[in-house]
DNA sequence: CGGTATCCCCCGGGATACTG
DNA sequence: CAGTATCCCGGGGGATACCG
């Protein structure tokens, strides 16, 4: 996003796909759904996610007022992250994609190796 | 996605995020609703995008059955892209992502920008 | 515990030029 | 018209190591 396309203003689903499009967004709003949870939590949850990924992907959606990041004065040391009103109003956003993603998952994976497989065998169209 | 993560096949919204994530597969769902289109006609809509990327989105998109690519032996040669019933079923998970853009972009923007502001206040943290 | 700091690789995506 | 062919850059994201 160098020379600040115009299409970037003019297309507000951008907006939500360069939040919620990456690795990490879209399982860290469903995991803190039901209440707020610390680093480590969801570290383990996510599949032990690298921390500076992790991180940088919670910066990213404090920064963009998803969710709030509290640090607890004790030892050892305790953060916790929550869920905004903002990013709880994504999760009704997030629910179709997941049952499309159910309903469709196997056609999808299906249709694609049929057409990987309709390519290999015809080199000889070249 | 090197090393095969079970993380890719048991959550499916990745899936869905992989395939409309990138920056012209939403674009090209909602250009392409109202019938097919001609390659042409999508590069002047999607802000001249190049051909080779184009090419490339058309053809994920085609691998995984949302569009279909039809040939007419002309001259000059013509190619529409139409939606298949799959690529339809779309429309509804785009729905309330562009509302929900539609709805808060100006939020998250000021938030954004508050909260950047506030960081370059206070390099006194440090 | 909850991060930073580095290094590194891959690839999405743009620019430019050429072709059947 | 509808692509290919190259080159290139930025950055997402993982691995590893270290720190307050």
């Amino acid at each position: 996003m160098k020379h600040t396309n115009n299409l970037d203003i003019c297309c507000p689903p951008r907006l939500v796909l360069d939040r919620i499009g990456d690795k990490w967004s879209v399982l860290i709003v469903l995991n803190l759904s039901d209440g707020p949870k610390r680093f480590s939590e969801l570290r383990e949850t996510l599949h032990h996610v690298t921390p500076k990924v992790l991180t940088h992907t919670l910066r990213g959606m404090e920064r963009d007022g998803l969710l709030t990041r509290t640090v607890f004065a004790e030892v050892p040391p305790r953060v916790e992250y929550e869920l905004t009103q903002l990013g709880h109003s994504l999760r009704p956003v997030m629910e179709p994609i997941n049952a499309w993603a159910a309903e469709h998952v196997d056609e999808v994976l299906s249709l694609r190796k049929a057409h990987d497989a309709q390519l290999a065998d015809e080199p000889a169209a070249h």
